[in-house]
DNA sequence: TTTTTAACTGCAACTTAGTTGCAAAAATTT
DNA sequence: AAATTTTTGCAACTAAGTTGCAGTTAAAAA
């Protein structure tokens, strides 16, 4: 399909995905695939993967770069508005199945929309 | 009121934001007072003001910190739940007035919430 | 299959927002 | 006035992310 998913860097990264359901953070996909590619590849390859929409990026309330999947079991690539939960006491970052629904703003021209959620956790509330 | 607004450099931070009615990014506030006070002087500020709510802060699109003047004309400090708008081309950033209505999740607990919208403003439009 | 071209990767060095430690200076308290 | 607390400046640091370049790999053309 995409000829960049075809070499072992990416496929490694994916693999990272495809494991969990969880966002990750790009310094935390430095850490983890340290011993098999450069930190350079791997905010490369984060880029191509989100202008392929295969990963989605957005950021944290720290600002860091987090990034998640794209399920593209729906139509095309518009399933990115969702809102992302951060949990203040564990970290864990995730993409809500909410729909987010884009307020209008008198003659702005809104693109789109980021909404992040700051809270505990079903875990950490237990 | 608050002991640390009687400062030179509270002040002059202060009047930064009580001349304009947008969102200020944190370097360029360090930009704008760089003749009058030092970098570190100027985040220990924003943090102070912060506590005190008298400016609150918001991460922009390019993770970057934003503060704004909370106007604290109705009830204490409940006021800080509203969108932000970042206009891609020219960069302003403020504040929107309309009222953010935080979605419930179930099993989470929700603190807090930033909707960070992204378009085109006004003045880029016309 | 060889040659040519294009895409990908590693490394080191850089950029930049934000932080920290410490000492000096102000401002407050006693 | 003396003692204590708070604020500030400076320089050095931290860490996320980027850039340039050379080397490697993969794909396309021949």
């Amino acid at each position: 399909m995409n000829s960049f998913n075809k070499t072992k860097s990416v496929k490694a990264l994916l693999e990272v995905f495809y494991d969990s359901d969880e966002a990750i953070s790009a310094i935390n996909l430095v850490k983890l695939l340290k011993p098999i590619m450069n930190k350079t590849t791997v905010y490369r390859i984060l880029d191509r993967l989100e202008k392929n929409k295969l990963l989605h990026k957005f950021i944290g309330k720290d600002g860091l770069s987090w990034y998640a999947k794209i399920e593209n079991d729906s139509i095309s690539d518009n399933s990115k508005l969702h809102p992302h939960f951060q949990c203040s006491d564990c970290g864990i970052t995730k993409c809500l199945d909410q729909e987010l629904s884009v307020p209008l703003v008198p003659n702005y021209k809104i693109d789109t929309a980021e909404l992040l959620l700051i809270g505990q956790c079903e875990n950490c509330l237990s």
